[in-house]
RNA sequence: GCCGAAGUGGCGGAAUGGCAGACGCAGCAGACUCAAAAUCUGCCGUGAGCAAUCACGUACGGGUUCAAGUCCCGUCUUCGGCACCA
């Protein structure tokens, strides 16, 4: 055999395959189905990175293994492509951004197929086209239809960069996740995805679904379930009931303030009847002020004013509180108001010892003298709790006693807000609802899908927040679809996750065009059996998509409850220097500069043998060398061949555990052991000298999933018959994994202190007498009692001896 | 602050409570070569020793066990998520 020439191999197999349809999947099958789904694409003009192989590589080497052993597979790619960085680039360029996404895709198209990914490639998705954002619309009227499409006017997060307002999801942490610059305030008329009606499905159905578990907990936490009591206090002044929600009513007894939200309307419905207005207002155009970023900051440091003119009356004690207005509490979340127990609670601890309040504390223990007592303990100066001593019992008897009262009842809140669904941007999918001055709010009628984008040449937002769709006549002037009078289209745009909450829809029956999928192609290909991608969206798309699926469920569309049976999540690919791959950092791998010089077989085998596949690991080029060395060994193979159908008596158990090894491994994302026991294989064979035709055979085929070009070229080289994509995985045998003879150690108090080789599963007595017998072991033990032998089989003796 | 994960050679990383460091990289020595690259062979946690070997060693301090990287308690550090969520 001469020199392995990977690059002519490789072109000539992803040929083959593209040819031959090798990996499309069909709809109809006598096989079992499998649906392995990644993370489809942004296309940016920047193109992939190494991270991307990282993410593909994973299920595309479960996929190829499925399909050997006998599996419909498939393993459908896509584009995300409305969005933000593209519609820049236009801007930057003045190139139309329909150019801009036609020609990444073209680019990333090109990479994707260089490093031999078995992607089926007829059922390419592009979500900015018309057949498929038309459904994007057209489920949306469905969301409008069934009431969960609203217009509100509220406080929305803003990037005062990218000029758009965003949801909770696109603005964790106070950054915009698009330019991470710092989100502000403001308050804007905007639509939202009633996603908080799904609060409790979304948690509910993280029970019957195989995700990580740290990704169900973050989904669990972005969820964000609490359970406790509205309360309702009284205005002594007015007679107004003020409504707040308790985690703790069982510390009611312990409250000796209330704070209510700079933001909150009783402050506009009797500002006439407070003294202080002009302090309270100066105070709250301040806290409109501030941006996400100097609220966090100031966490300690708490601000507020007392309201003058109102005294809250507590309905359980009668006692009467004062009433403050603070930014500590916010409007979005309970009622916007809250019952203050500074002695078990830190934030209005701090609020208590800044303003000289009372603090009384309703539960034993800890010291409130220097803080608050969060703890559980023994409930005292609280009236009919006095005695209970845990926390539990304790809010069951205050429920009861609210109930009686009349003056409340149990609650349940979640952290998860409506989904500020909107952009006011050209490069989205046009949000299908027409304003008319006699009927109002009116969706476009269904047979009207597509909504399309109107092609212009200037895409620059207003600098008033508005879309520059606003600024196309054509496209805002239209007539009602109700009553056929004159009416203006919406201009705002969908988010950019509009179009991925659905997609591994689409992939069931791409060219659909009466429905996004047909009922039966539904029917068989879901729910998705395996999906990977980033944790970066763990609490964005994927909670996205489970609502949209959620709701699909809900009205018939398709046929199972969750969409993913299966999530697992990789780990980054960091740079050479071990920092975060990033272009201002100039440390970004190029895949194919790595196919180029190495070929694409050795990069798929890198990035899956460089680590834990779900740990972030630092790319190492002197690694990637290893494995080109281990590829060109598996090539030098076919030079010591001999002749032989079956394993050597020598090799049998190495083979089966090693087949063994790889299936197990392959299956639990431990990629990395999976190659390093083929390397392991390799050594030994190299040592032996030879290899027979038969062990060659199961071991291009184990490695197949990791390098299908080299290993298909070995395959045919050596006249294997027909092609390996199409043979069969290896099997093993659990007895066959075990040699006769089996190398145990022997220990004296624990330390090794002797090796000897003993048969598989001789028996106890006999073991323990050849290890005393071990001339070593008996000098060792010599003049000794001994007090205890432990045995366990096949692994040890262990002497415990004095 | 709360929640979660993790700390193992020079590096990436292996180890159902049972030989710590598999596999790979880097390094050192040798072979081949005029030479280099490539390839092949050997060594490669630390300390002592010519050696066989011995002692120590999985962030730190305790504990359970015949046996602990692995289990339990406490401490520290790093990373990730949430963050004034009442």
């Amino acid at each position: 055999m001469g020199k392995y020439e990977f690059s002519a191999v490789e072109s000539k197999w992803q040929k083959y395959w593209e040819v031959n349809k090798t990996f499309e999947a069909s709809n109809k099958s006598e096989k079992p189905k499998f649906y392995a789904l990644v993370e489809f694409p942004y296309p940016s003009g920047f193109g992939m990175h190494v991270g991307h192989i990282k993410a593909y590589s994973g299920l595309e080497v479960v996929s190829r293994k499925k399909r050997l052993q006998g599996y419909n597979v498939m393993f459908p790619i896509g584009f995300d492509a409305y969005g933000l960085p593209t519609e820049n680039t236009a801007i930057k360029t003045g190139v139309h951004p329909r150019k801009v996404t036609d020609n990444n895709i073209i680019k990333f198209t090109s990479q994707l197929k260089r490093v031999g990914f078995s992607f089926d490639w007829s059922r390419v998705i592009d979500t900015t086209d018309e057949e498929y954002y038309k459904w994007t619309q057209w489920i949306f009227l469905k969301m409008f239809e069934k009431g969960l499409v609203f217009r509100d006017k509220t406080l929305v997060n803003y990037c005062p960069s990218c000029k758009v307002v965003l949801s909770n999801e696109d603005s964790q942490g106070g950054k915009c996740d698009v330019c991470h610059s710092d989100i502000t305030h403001k308050t804007k008329e905007v639509w939202y995805l009633r996603i908080t009606e799904y609060s409790d499905k979304l948690l509910e159905g993280l029970k019957d679904v195989d995700y990580l578990p740290n990704i169900k907990l973050q989904q669990e936490n972005w969820i964000g379930k609490s359970t406790g009591a509205f309360v309702d206090f009284t205005i002594k002044e007015n007679g107004e009931k003020l409504r707040i929600y308790t985690t703790r009513p069982d510390t009611l007894y312990g409250v000796t303030f209330m704070v209510i939200a700079p933001e909150h309307p009783v402050i506009e419905k009797y500002r006439d009847s407070i003294k202080n207005i002009d302090e309270l207002d100066a105070y709250r155009k301040e806290c409109s002020k501030k941006s996400e970023f100097e609220r966090t900051q100031l966490v300690k440091d708490k601000t507020g004013v007392k309201i003058d003119g109102f005294t809250g009356i507590n309905p359980v004690t009668g006692k009467e509180i004062p009433i403050y207005i603070s930014d500590y509490v916010m409007m979005g979340y309970g009622t916007g108001a809250i019952m203050a127990v500074p002695a078990h609670d830190s934030r209005d601890y701090d609020f208590a010892k800044k303003f000289g309040i009372d603090i009384v504390q309703v539960i034993k223990g800890g010291d409130i003298s220097k803080e608050a007592y969060t703890g559980d303990g023994e409930m005292i100066n609280s009236d009919v709790l006095n005695g209970i001593d845990n926390k539990k019992d304790a809010i069951e008897k205050m429920l009861e006693v609210i109930k009686e009262k009349n003056c409340g009842e149990k609650g349940i809140q979640y952290k998860m807000k409506d989904w500020a669904f909107n952009r006011q941007r050209y490069w989205g999918e046009p949000i299908p609802i027409v304003h008319c001055p006699e009927c109002g709010i009116v969706p476009v009628p269904y047979d009207e899908l597509p909504l399309r984008l109107p092609p212009v040449d200037n895409f620059e937002p207003g600098s008033d927040g508005e879309s520059p769709l606003a600024k196309i006549d054509e496209f805002v002037n239209c007539k009602c679809p109700k009553c056929g009078h004159d009416a203006k289209r919406e201009t705002d745009t969908m988010p950019q996750w509009a179009g991925s909450s659905w997609y591994f829809l689409r992939y069931c029956d791409p060219k659909n065009t009466k429905e996004f999928a047909s009922k039966e192609a539904l029917e068989y290909w879901l729910p998705v059996d395996w999906y990977n991608g980033g944790m970066e969206h763990v609490t964005r798309h994927m909670i996205y998509s489970r609502f949209w699926h959620k709701f699909l469920y809900d009205i018939g569309e398709v046929p199972v409850s969750e969409p993913y049976a299966k999530r697992t999540a990789q780990g980054l690919i960091l740079g050479p220097d071990g920092q975060k791959m990033s272009k201002t950092l100039g440390n970004v791998v190029d895949p194919n500069d790595v196919v180029d010089v190495y070929g694409a077989d050795v990069l798929r085998v890198y990035v899956l043998f460089m680590g834990d596949y779900e740990q972030s690991a630092p790319w190492s080029e002197n690694s990637v060398k290893g494995c080109k060395r281990f590829l060109d060994r598996v090539w030098g193979l076919q030079d010591m061949l001999v002749d032989g159908d079956d394993y050597r008596e020598s090799f049998r158990s190495a083979f089966h555990k090693t087949i063994k090894k790889v299936s197990e491994d392959i299956d639990s994302l431990k990629f990395n052991t999976a190659i390093a026991s083929l390397m392991a294989l390799i050594n030994d064979i190299y040592a032996s000298g030879s290899i027979t035709r038969g062990e060659l055979r199961t071991f291009i085929t184990l490695l197949n999933p990791f390098a299908p070009h080299i290993t298909e070229e070995i395959y045919e080289q050596q006249n294997f018959g027909g092609v390996l994509n199409e043979q069969k995985w290896c099997e093993y045998s659990e007895e066959l994994c075990n040699d006769d003879k089996i190398e145990i150690v022997v220990q004296v108090n624990g330390k090794v202190k002797s090796k000897m080789m003993i048969d598989t599963n001789q028996d106890k007595d006999s073991v323990i007498a050849d290890a005393l017998a071990d001339s070593k072991i008996k000098e060792l033990l010599d003049g000794k009692n001994i007090i205890k032998q432990i045995y366990v089989p096949n692994k040890l003796v262990n002497f415990v001896a004095k």
